[in-house]
DNA sequence: AAGGCAAATGTTTTT
DNA sequence: CATTTGCCTT
């Protein structure tokens, strides 16, 4: 079997050479150095191709390449293809990178996002899917006001029903693609309470012409189920789609998906059932294991040479995903060198392991190597600060991704709905914004009077507040208000008119009194706010609008309602970069550090008790030490303040699962003798700053018992001690008044 | 209606 | 610990 396999693609090369020579045309360098799988990959002539792609194993060039491959050699036209991601990022690096190597534009080509797609596909059919012209986009901010303001219609108690959870709940629904008559009540109190209020978001998102991100998915495939003119024409132009990072498709995408590629449509899929980490966000890794069954005649390819890391940093990487059950079988190996060990490092606390990092990188550097090719990085954002500060206090540049994005703050929100509001007086969730921002005596009493008028005229608040100042409904003070915003509004629209986004931007900005706002606003905190908003300005001043039919404005705030803005902003600065595990997939650095690898933080307490979550933070602890090039720490604090309580937890089981040969355990200054277990640590040889005691040392107190010494501050009789006892916690004594004694 | 102070409340992230 | 939310006073 395997013979003929060879046979028949040692003809294929033949045939494929001679196919190049005849066309002439150097698409050598589409297969120049890639190995054999990585090769069949790309030239693949099976109608489905399933590319199980482990870390580092050239994933994203697979698919650039197998695109190339498809046009250059196979003479597809650029127009039938669809390549389709999860994030921006990862559309914007592919669309470079395929343009790249064609040469040629990727004209016609379909490159981006689920929503990204979705977006452009409901904006050409609108009517079709039943939705205004107009529509806007809601993110997930504005999702939760609008949640939070029902639950005020209906009278629900905030306390007891956390909007959150509606959201949640909501989204989780729209994800496995139910809307609310496709879900049977089962009498139980928190599923009807939910389910009363998806319906009633559902009506309102429908009245306010809004569309959410859930929405933009699950729209555009009951677009194409319902209409079958709409979907064979898609159908006919897209005979080959791609899908990156398979393994984080919702069950919507994969029905999607499904959809789109009717019977005679090529799906190439790459993904990594090892690196599934977003399946609390309805991402199901069993798409990998249904493609095969759903896509008829696949061929898998297995990528598992890993070009990435040393053998050693591999090894650790595979001990710990092995231990993980539902896997689909995969062993990453490399040519590469063993390298150096793995570095782990006890802190006594958190700011001890930054400290830590802090040297380790400073040596990093001091040997001659770039600040960007370290990442630090971290389960959760909060541990963020502290490694911040050691940074900011070395002095050593650095970049923080994730945590809060460009268009997501508050004053970038704000500015945007005047835009909005220019574009379009019926934005409602808009026009609630900034009705009273900067404030203007439009109190909640006013408001809510407008919002009464307009649910019972069925109208928008912008219609509501003439209405009611024409109808003399308010007190003198509030319809003077009122009329001085409207006014504002319109003169603001008409000024505007004639000028460009950039100008647009700029005039609305001062003219709605917003930056006079937040520069007034005292602290850092306002100049940082002004600054973004000129920041806003500039983002308008380099956009390209795609299409010249619309205006340029409301193309720019569906863009901007679309990417989340992470900008490249101080991109040339040599920074280390500090980041979360989860937006770390899909890079690389030679110097990794993950930092906080304790029970209950990594694996996080909220996954520790479910199998199922279990394995996801398994997963993540794969992705984190796979980014890792040539050197890995690992670092843990036997001593840690979360939400200002300090809290002891032993290191993660996922560093326990490396073998110990792998491992380089790291001891500070020599001066503190621990084991890994470190509970009952032997005792260090010398004293710590002439306290008579050293760090890790088991002591006796009389009232409190036996305990570990934590951490020491200041030195000398007068030293304060930190104490973690068995019985009684952490205690801090002054030595001298102490009355310690070793035990 | 607006600003100030006390209490609550904390995963992971993209779109 | 640090930020956001809600209540209460002016």
């Amino acid at each position: 079997m395997e013979e003929i396999e060879k046979k028949i693609y040692i003809m294929y090369r033949i045939l494929v050479t001679n196919l190049i020579n005849c066309i002439s045309m150097d698409v050598t360098k589409i297969l120049h150095n890639l190995n054999s799988q990585q090769e069949i990959a790309v030239t693949s002539d099976h109608p489905h191709l399933l590319v199980l792609a482990g870390a580092g194993s050239g994933k994203t060039r697979i698919l650039v390449h197998r695109i190339a491959w498809k046009i250059q050699v196979l003479s597809i036209p650029s127009h039938a293809v669809l390549a389709v991601t999860f994030t921006n990022k990862a559309a914007r690096e592919m669309k470079e990178r395929i343009d790249q190597l064609l040469k040629t534009p990727s004209q016609g080509m379909w490159v981006g996002t689920f929503h990204g797609l979705a977006h452009r596909l409901l904006k050409s059919h609108w009517r079709d899917a039943g939705l205004a012209e107009d529509f806007q986009i809601l993110d997930s901010e504005d999702q939760l006001r609008l949640i939070k303001r029902l639950m005020r219609t209906l009278d629900l108690d905030e306390q007891r029903w956390p909007p959150k959870q509606f959201q949640w709940w909501i989204n989780s629904q729209k994800d496995e693609g139910l809307r609310s008559k496709n879900i049977q009540e089962n009498g139980d109190l928190y599923q009807s309470m939910m389910l009363r209020l998806y319906r009633e978001y559902e009506s309102n998102c429908e009245l306010l012409k809004v569309v959410d991100f859930a929405e933009l998915l699950l729209r555009s495939l009951e677009l194409w189920r319902s209409n079958e003119a709409v979907l064979k024409h898609y159908q006919n132009r897209f005979k080959h789609v791609l899908v990156d990072e398979f393994q984080d498709t919702n069950a919507v995408q994969y029905a999607w998906l499904r959809v789109l590629a009717g019977s005679e449509c090529c799906v190439t899929a790459v993904g990594d059932d090892d690196q599934s980490i977003y399946g609390w966000r309805g991402a199901k890794v069993d798409h990998i294991l249904r493609f095969e069954k759903d896509f008829k005649d696949t061929r898998i390819v297995r990528l598992e040479q890993n070009y990435r890391s040393t053998s050693n940093i591999l090894r650790a990487a595979n001990a710990v995903i092995e231990r993980n059950s539902e896997r689909l079988g995969k062993t990453l190996w490399t040519e590469a060198d063993e390298g150096e060990a793995v570095a782990l490092y006890a802190a006594f606390n958190e700011h001890d392991e930054a400290r830590y990092i802090v040297e380790c990188v400073q040596q990093w550097v001091g040997d001659g190597n770039r600040r960007d090719d370290a990442a630090i990085l971290y389960r959760s954002n909060a541990q963020s600060r502290v490694l911040e500060s050691a940074m900011l206090r070395a002095e050593i540049p650095y970049r923080i991704y994730g945590g809060q994005r460009f268009y997501e703050r508050m004053e970038i929100k704000n500015a945007l709905s005047y835009l909005r509001l220019i574009s379009n007086k019926d934005d409602d969730l808009a026009f609630e914004r900034v009705v009273n921002l900067p404030t203007r005596g439009i109190g909640e009493r006013t408001q809510s009077m407008v919002r009464q008028i307009a649910r019972q005229r069925n109208c928008s608040l912008w219609s509501a507040s003439s209405i009611a100042i024409g109808n003399h409904e308010l007190s003198s003070r509030a319809s003077n208000a009122l009329a001085k915003f409207l006014r504002l509004i319109s003169a603001m629209t008409s000024e505007v008119e004639e000028l460009t986004l950039i100008e647009k931007a700029e005039t609305i900005i001062k003219r709605s009194g917003l930056l006079d706002f937040y520069k007034g606003e005292k602290g850092e905190k306002g100049m940082a706010r002004v600054e973004n908003l000129e920041e806003l300005v500039s983002a308008c001043g380099s956009f390209e609008p795609e299409d010249a039919n619309l205006s340029p404005l409301t193309q720019f705030l569906d863009q901007v309602a679309l990417d989340s803005g992470d900008r490249q902003a101080d991109v040339d600065e040599d920074a280390v970069q500090l980041m979360t595990l989860h937006s770390a997939k899909g890079l690389e650095y030679p110097l990794v550090f993950i930092a906080g690898m304790e029970e209950n933080l990594f694996p996080h307490a909220m996954s520790i008790e479910e199998p199922g979550r279990l394995q996801e933070e398994r997963r993540l602890a794969y992705v984190g030490i796979t980014r890792a090039m040539t050197k890995l720490y690992l670092t843990f604090a036997e001593s840690r303040s979360i939400h200002g309580r300090e809290s002891f937890n032993s290191v993660s089981r996922f560093v326990r699962d490396i073998p110990s040969d792998v491992i380089d355990e790291v001891r500070l200054g020599n001066t503190i003798v621990r084991s890994t277990t470190y509970a009952s640590s032997s005792l260090g040889s010398d004293p710590e700053l002439g306290t008579g005691f050293s760090l890790g040392q088991q002591v006796f107190h009389k009232a409190f018992g036996e305990g570990v010494i934590l951490n020491f501050e200041g030195s000398g009789p007068r030293a304060r001690v930190h104490i973690k006892f068995e019985e009684v916690g952490t205690k801090i004594l002054i030595l001298e008044s102490a009355g310690l004694s070793g035990v």
